[in-house]
RNA sequence: GCCGAAGUGGUGGAAUUGGUAGACACGCUGGAUUCAAAAUCCAGUUCUUUCACGAGAGUGUGGGUUCGAUUCCCACCUUCGGUACCA
């Protein structure tokens, strides 16, 4: 038992500093204002686990420094609260979402209690909260009403744009619009007021248009990605297919230029903004119509590569393509449809991820509009509905997936581009010169492409066109915990928006969470809530989870206010954030949706920054171990048999095994190569999973049926039902949450926070294990060993430390200040160890030194420093100081050790004064008898001295 | 498939702009202390070879640039994250 029992002083500090309100901001100061914002969690019921605090204990760290060193710090937290979780667990057992959902964040705001974290816990939110999402919907509510101008690069009010269709028709327009055709003003005039609300649609930034869901007939409910697995439903095993529904979406493509742009303002790693440009994906190129042979309709594809039009020897249309059915002849029918069935029961990530290629023949013919050749119209998965035009040329002598779809289905191949002057360069590279290219022959690929889209505008069948991979938003779940649209349907069924004081549109109260019929939202079956207004109907579907996410980081600026959704003068203090952590996994989504609204609302000047995030670290995921159990998918005499590992060979291939995920906590010797089930592990498996009791169990061993065991020969060991580990994300479907409850009750916050910084570098991942855990419990035993004897006396003393000491305190004062705003807890951690050995030695019990070392080490480990600090004889929180500052004096370093190699190798040291010049180094180390034996009979022809660094020489 | 990241002792990891590979820990081995254990302290611990001194090899694999490469370049392998409805 240590001399200061950490579990008296976690509680003492606590209430302490929840009492004095040490973490509460004000949204005034003279000091300099500083946003150190995590990403909030959603509230599992399984708890936070070990993994959640590594980026939360960075950010608190670095939070308390900046605190100690001068900065009004902002730091909140609050939760993620609307999710699919919550409403599948209503689903199975009744319980509301909102009663779990509060449940979870309560044990949440326990666990963030113990973690010693530094938020301002009056500025707590969640997305669930009526107050909270009352402003997600008015956000919503503007979207619908803007457009946005593309030679401003704005978005404007959606009354302008009615303007311009009154004055002049739709064609001067300068909108991001999914809008076709154009009309005049005299047309805009004449149309109803449905088929105007239907063409606004193809402008509005909040609009309605036909996308895909994953569609489970048999379950009567539309599924997440997640939910589903190799074309079947998660739940049940049902097939699933691709099933069209009008939804809604947010046009984030209209700000795919200032989302790309404006990341080189930012400071994010490169690593993620190339992800995120890539996800946006702008390419330049054309769009060029294709007439097909002896029918009205036209092909219109997209292509980066223009000047390859003359090996078009093929098209290729996305399978779910609106022509697909109009161009199909009569005698490929069947055959098409068969292959749009298969397709259909693919999600898109198989169908990118196939390695097969695959494809199938419209009977329909295009016409080249260069050669005039007649060439094949095929449908295939490789193509991908939502990108581009949804149809391609295929040019298989350019492209690579072209190539192998033409080689495949012995379609020919024309060569157009002569790259023998490039060697090394691939299919992809835009480089060589034209060949079989009629009028473009000779000419240079850029040359060519330009050409080419000169031409198509020319003869009126395309032009240049930039396109991006983002596509629009699908904003429609068709679920019951999220947040209601703030629309309303007239008799006509054109949508309104509600007005400020409508809202919120609060989420009707139910105990009823199965869907609706036909894939609708469980809220079409709450008639008096949908029917609420006379000759009006309200939008069942509700927002996806990311709405909530997009711009909680503006609310925790003034989290109550009522009139708006923040205080413009508030706003205008805090600013943005200037450092913002969270998992690597929200790379693409939330980061591009939060910048897209917070784009949104800079234009309608409501906030004043254009990007909302300043500096961005991911932390790393720490990972659990998924333990699996192999069950046979066909029944043995009826019964469900799960097998071993090592009889995986005897009962076939993977194909006729299903892989079935199990508690951890179950598992002997989970993680390793021979972690097992026993008698015992089986037992509490059949008592959780209750429709396996009748299972049979087999091991290399025997085999367990209905509580029993039968070995397999006379002597045989006990049940080993070896299972297979593998390393993933934590997951409460995974069955691997680890908590960190268990661990600070074991070795105290301190320690545990400590811990998880030592464990690596913060971007990493890596799996969870508690092996080093000791070493950090012992470091902090040390460093209050040099406060406290072990009979728990004090003995720090008012004498003046050694100069010695004071070097060593404040190189690593230095060192570990650096590693703290280079977000490197781990080598940070090290410091601290190195420096407290080194105090040890040198028996330090100075409080010139005692005192700044508490406050160095007090955002690391806040409960023991505070106590620390209090115990040196001071009133108020040490969290509340200043950090200590370095005294250079103290750095000087006499002297440095130089490495001398020979030939690069090192093969003696020597330790010389540090300001030494080049030549006494020199003559020094050829002093050295270690370096002359290596030099007999040997030519020196190189002498390499870098004063500070090393010594070589390089012989012959 | 595509995009991104990572790969260093038995384990987690460290190593300024290319300059002593393995800091700091865990584990293990031996010793001290103890009736014994826990705890604590001390010493050792990349591998091969050697009684030892030493020598050789070594940062996923194969090449390259350099006096010198964990670090830079090329090709490949493995693992993890994302891939648009998990959050």
């Amino acid at each position: 038992m240590s001399v200061i029992d950490y579990k008296e002083i976690e509680a003492k500090w606590q209430a302490s500093w929840k009492e004095n309100q040490v973490y509460k901001v004000d949204d005034t100061s003279d000091k300099p204002k500083y946003y150190v914002l995590d990403m909030f969690p959603y509230p599992s019921g399984a708890g936070l686990h070990v993994g959640h605090p590594l980026g939360y204990i960075a950010s608190d760290i670095f939070a308390r420094f900046k605190r100690m060193r001068g900065f009004n710090v902002l730091h909140p937290m609050g939760f993620d609260s609307f999710g699919l979780p919550a409403e599948e667990y209503a689903l199975q057992t009744g319980v509301h979402p909102a009663k779990s959902t509060e449940q979870n964040m309560t044990r949440y705001l326990e666990q963030f209690s113990n973690l010693g974290f530094s938020y301002d816990w009056s500025r707590k939110l969640f997305t669930s909260d009526p107050n909270y999402y009352k402003w997600t919907q008015w956000i919503f509510t503007q979207l619908f009403d803007h457009y946005f101008d593309v030679k401003d690069q704005v978005a404007k009010p959606i009354e302008e744009l009615l303007a311009i269709f009154k004055e002049s028709g739709n064609a001067s327009a300068n909108a991001a619009t999914s809008q076709e055709e154009t009309f005049t003003a005299e047309q805009w005039k004449g149309y109803s007021k449905a088929e105007q609300s239907e063409i606004l649609m193809n402008y509005r930034l909040a609009f309605r248009k036909v996308g895909y869901v994953n569609w489970c007939e048999e379950l009567g409910t539309v599924l997440a990605n997640d939910q589903v697995k190799d074309g079947l439903s998660e739940r049940g095993g049902y097939p699933v297919e691709q099933k069209a529904m009008t939804q809604w979406y947010l046009r984030i493509t209209a700000y795919a230029e200032r989302l790309l742009n404006d990341l080189n303002d930012i400071s994010w790693s490169d690593a993620l903004k190339t992800i995120q440009g890539n996800w946006i994906g702008r390419s330049e190129g054309a769009s060029i119509e294709f007439e097909l042979d002896g029918r009205e309709e036209k092909i219109e594809i997209f292509t980066t590569r223009p000047d390859t039009i003359f090996g078009a020897t093929y098209m290729v249309l996305a399978p779910l393509h609106e022509l697909v059915g109009q161009i199909t002849t009569a005698d490929q029918k069947a055959k098409v449809e068969e292959y749009v069935n298969y397709v259909k029961s693919k999600s898109e990530i198989e169908r990118m991820a196939e390695k097969e290629t695959t494809g199938c023949f419209t009977g329909a013919y295009a016409i080249n509009p260069f050669t005039k050749e007649k060439v094949p119209v095929w449908i295939a998965e490789y193509v991908l509905k939502d990108y581009g035009t949804g149809a391609i040329m295929a040019v298989p002598s350019d492209d690579e997936r072209d190539n192998n779809f033409a080689k495949k289905f012995e379609l020919p191949i024309i060569e157009v581009v002569d790259k023998s002057a490039h060697p090394g360069a691939g299919m992809a590279d835009k480089v060589g010169t034209m060949i079989n290219s009629g009028f473009i022959n000779g000419m240079k690929v850029k040359e060519a492409i330009k050409t080419v889209c000169d031409k198509v505008k020319e003869m009126g069948i395309g032009e240049s066109h930039i396109n991006y991979k983002m596509r629009d938003a699908n904003f429609s779940r068709q679920r019951y915990w999220g947040e209601p649209f703030p629309i309303e349907f007239d008799g006509d069924g054109v949508p309104h928006a509600l007005s400020l004081d409508e809202l919120p549109v609060k989420l009707p109260v139910t105990n009823d969470f199965k869907p609706g019929t036909g894939g609708k939202s469980p809220l079409s079956r709450m008639e008096e809530w949908v029917n609420s207004k006379p000759g009006y109907t309200k939008e069942t579907d509700v927002m996806p989870a990311v709405a909530g996410s997009s711009w909680y980081y503006l609310r925790y600026m003034d989290p109550n206010n009522d009139g708006t959704f923040a205080a413009k003068e508030k706003i205008d203090y805090w600013q943005d954030v200037d450092l913002y952590v969270g998992g690597s996994e929200h790379a693409v989504a939330h980061l591009m949706y939060a910048r897209f609204w917070h784009k949104f609302l800079f234009d309608k000047g409501l906030v004043p920054t254009n990007e909302p995030f300043k500096k961005l670290i991911n932390q790393g995921m720490i990972q659990g171990v998924i333990e699996f159990i192999y069950l046979l998918k066909e029944k043995e005499d009826g019964l469900s048999k799960f097998i071993c590992t090592e009889l995986l060979s005897k009962y076939g291939t993977e194909k006729d095994i299903a892989r079935i995920p199990i508690y951890v906590d179950y598992v002997q010797d989970y993680g390793s190569d021979k972690s097992y089930l026993n008698i015992e592990s089986i037992e509490k498996f059949i008592a959780w999973r209750k429709e396996y009791a009748d299972a049979i169990f087999e091991c290399g061993y025997g085999t367990y049926h209905k509580g029993k065991f039968t070995p397999k020969s006379d002597g045989a060991c006990d049940l080993h039902l070896y299972t297979h580990s593998e390393v993933g994300k934590m997951s409460k479907s995974k069955f691997n949450v680890i908590n960190p409850d268990d661990i600070i009750a074991q070795y105290g916050t301190d320690c545990f926070r400590m811990y998880e910084m030592f464990l690596g570098p913060i971007e990493q991942s890596k799996p969870w294990d508690t092996n080093g855990i000791e070493g950090v419990s012992k470091f902090l035993k040390k460093l209050i060993s040099l406060y406290v004897n072990e009979e728990g006396q004090w003995i720090v003393t008012d004498e003046p430390s050694s100069d010695e000491a004071k070097k060593v305190f404040h190189k690593s004062l230095e060192k570990i200040q650096k590693d703290i705003l280079a977000f490197s807890m781990n080598t940070g951690v090290s410091a601290f160890m190195i420096c407290i050995n080194e105090l040890k030695k040198l028996k330090t019990h100075n409080r010139d030194i005692l005192e700044p070392l508490a406050q160095t080490i007090a955002p690391f480990a806040p409960f023991l420093a505070e106590e620390l600090w209090h115990r040196l004889g001071h009133e108020g929180s040490i969290h509340l100081t200043k950090y200590p500052e370095v005294n250079p004096q103290y750095l000087k370093e006499d002297n440095f050790t130089y490495p001398i190699c020979v030939n690069g190798k090192k093969r003696a040291l020597l330790s010389l004064p540090a300001d030494a010049s080049k030549e006494e180094i020199e003559k020094a180390a050829l002093a050295l008898d270690e370096i002359t034996k290596w030099l007999e009979d040997k030519q020196i022809i190189k002498t390499i001295v870098v004063p500070q660094k090393m010594v070589n020489f390089v012989v012959k």
